[in-house]
RNA sequence: GCUGAUAUAGCUCAGUCGGUAGAGCGCAUCCUUGGUAAGGAUGAGGUCCCCAGUUCGAAUCUGGGUAUCAGCUCCA
């Protein structure tokens, strides 16, 4: 980068830099309108930066406005921004009234340089660096977007701060362009786009995490399950449908009951050892190993590949529900592989290749990066199973066979599942946010503790590995962001509907109805705008509703016996036969294009 | 679970000081009917989230629930 560069915005260092500091003018202000106010920590995130306080009170909207116009004032004072070290008592002493800065220099380890910045009346503990002074900051370009609540250090046993999130570009139509973006993304939230598309709903004597899905909602929910257990039925995998729920008994066998307790719906009182006492699955795992079970295997059964449309439960904590995205009850394309030793990559290599063609033809894989989920050696909470060597192990091999595959993955240390070490593609939406989206996981524990053996060339008993994995993900969260994605206009091939035919008078309806005849007995789904609307709000209506194609049919159509398609996108496809449409339609239905 | 906010018609939202509720869009009926985001008339539609409390009287004030949102923490 040239040295004129160095200092702009396209120098991500230099943003972080410009945002860092602007998280101390801000702190300046707050400590100057309110001195009773006690600091955290004050970072440059990804998009801007957040101050953490401590305060007798709450902020709102209005104590955003006012902190604003103080940083404002900070800003045009063009305060030298200086920087200086101290000894740690002096340091402390300096800190004396700030009681989480107190923690952190003590938690500094010995040596280590204990810097400060002052800018003004106002001095805070920092590593830098930072701008040279408060005037290279402009105070009309910069916004508080938000105040939320934090815990201290992340742990939900300390304090809880507020944290106040803002964000500053060099220009004020740069801060107006990124605000507009914003906005625009926020269009397409799922939780928003999907009500008012119709897609789901939400009760509230149904429960938290217990969507509704709507009949849109529905309909697309089974495209995708009936093509995603079509596909696995290509690639080998043998269905199963097994119990949503079981005794106790089988958790305990699993692990579960050890360790995921706290994520179950128990039914009856696990206390009383007289009475059976039943759980509704979080996971498949435990109830597809019976299928395993069920006789004695060879080696040359192996692999057994099995898949289910699985449905799952799990207690999230209250807070935790967002639309389609968390939920308590989700159904998911499961799949448990069972596989000799020699077979791990391979097998590994397939679910991946199947799991990035599911996401690719959704058009969701250009938005996936891969984490690989390890445990942490270092974790005290006894949260996973199994010994260091045997997770070393699988680690190992997982990172070999991701190595070999060329797979770029970031690591992800205790994002491991208590039984082994996960491969998960996480999807970033348009917000910035990930999530997992699939997941692959690599088990050499749980077949030990069913039982579960094959009988080797040499007729001895050996364990299988198992790999745990998804194609997809859960149908719930993939509707969600393929709402985003495509701002609800979703692929032709999964639309709930896919034609309306719009007359553009009355005197076209009975040819309109043939038209809708003839396309559903293609398998297609069509309806037929027959209100008696003007044509242009009839368009208008399904625009509105994101429907691929709409057939507008007038007289002209009716003489010539054409349709007249037009694509949502807004382009006018002219008059054409309806077997050409027909044929057209059935072509980017089959192969899953998107348009 | 934690902090904060919110809850009024199908949707988006008004509702002042405590005195039984309004608008726009949507919906229904009728009229209108030839083209790419809004033709006209009339009408229906409300447990003001729920349960208590204060009060002569509660959408409004207080308490407790429930749901929704933002974030933290946790997770697919």
């Amino acid at each position: 980068m040239s040295e004129e560069n160095l200092y702009t915005f396209e120098n991500p260092e230099y943003r972080h830099t410009y945002w860092h500091s602007c998280s101390h003018i801000m702190a300046q202000a707050v400590k100057r309108l309110w001195p009773e106010v006690k600091l955290a920590i004050g970072p440059a995130i990804d998009e801007g930066w957040y101050y953490d306080l401590y305060a007798p009170f709450a902020f709102t909207p209005e104590h955003l406005d006012q902190i604003e116009a103080e940083m404002r004032k900070i800003c045009k004072e063009k305060l030298k921004i200086e920087r200086f070290e101290l000894p740690r008592d002096e340091a402390l002493k300096l800190m004396a009234d700030e009681p989480f800065k107190v923690e952190l220099i003590n938690d500094l380890p010995e040596g280590e340089t204990i810097s400060f910045y002052k800018q003004g009346e106002f001095t805070d503990l920092c590593a830098g660096p930072h701008l040279d002074s408060t005037g290279r900051v402009k105070g009309n370009a910069l916004k508080l977007t938000a105040c939320n609540a934090a815990y201290w250090r992340g742990d939900s046993s300390r304090e809880t701060l507020q944290r106040i999130y803002g964000v500053a570009f060099p220009k004020k139509e740069d801060l107006d362009e990124y605000l507009a973006k914003r906005a625009e993304a926020l269009k397409r939230d799922h939780n928003k786009l999907g009500r008012e598309l119709e897609y789901f709903t939400t009760v509230d004597v149904i429960g938290q995490g217990l969507p509704v899905l709507l009949p849109k909602g529905a309909r697309v929910v089974q495209l995708m399950q009936r093509w995603i257990e079509d596909l696995e039925q290509s690639k080998g995998y043998l269905l199963t449908k097994t119990p949503l729920m079981a005794k106790s008994d089988l958790y305990k066998i699993s692990g579960h009951w050890d360790h995921y307790l706290d994520g179950m719906f128990v039914l009856g009182d696990p206390t009383d050892e007289t009475k059976e006492c039943f759980a509704l699955r979080p996971m498949t795992c435990p109830f597809q190993y019976q299928v395993f079970l069920n006789r004695q295997r060879s080696y040359r059964d192996l692999p057994m590949r099995l898949g289910e449309t699985s449905t799952l439960f799990r207690n999230e904590d209250s807070g935790e529900m967002h639309g389609l995205i968390r939920v308590r009850q989700f159904t998911i394309s499961e799949g448990h592989l069972i596989l000799r030793p020699d077979q791990l990559e391979e097998e590994f290599k397939g679910c991946l290749e199947l799991a990035k063609y599911c996401l690719g033809t959704l058009g969701l894989l250009e938005d996936c990066t891969f984490r690989f989920s390890q445990w942490d050696p270092a974790n005290p909470n006894n949260k996973y199973e199994g010994t260091a060597e045997q997770w070393d192990e699988a680690q190992r091999v997982m990172g070999q066979i991701l190595d070999d595959l060329g797979v770029e993955y970031t690591v992800g240390i205790d994002e491991a599942a208590f039984y082994g070490p996960k491969l998960d593609i996480q999807y970033h939406n348009v917000f910035g946010k990930e999530d997992t989206l699939v997941t692959i996981q690599i088990d050499m524990l749980l077949a030990q503790r069913f039982g579960m053996y094959y009988i080797d060339e040499n007729g001895e008993k050996a364990l299988p590995y198992i790999i745990h994995r998804t194609s997809m993900g859960c149908y719930e969260r993939t509707l969600a962001y393929l709402i985003e994605k495509y701002a609800g206009a979703l692929p032709c091939w999964m639309c709930p509907e896919q034609v309306r035919v719009l007359p553009v008078t009355d005197r076209a309806l009975d040819y309109a109805k043939g038209i809708e005849a003839k396309l559903a007995k293609l398998g297609f789904r069509v309806t037929t705008d027959s209100r008696g609307e003007k044509i242009g709000r009839k368009i208008r209506d399904a625009q509105m509703e994101k429907i691929p194609y709409m057939l507008v049919v007038g007289d002209r159509d009716m003489e010539n016996s054409t349709v007249s398609p037009r694509h949502r996108s807004g382009t006018d496809l002219g008059a054409m036969s309806f077997d050409d449409f027909a044929a057209m339609l059935r072509d980017e239905v089959d192969t899953k294009a998107i348009k």
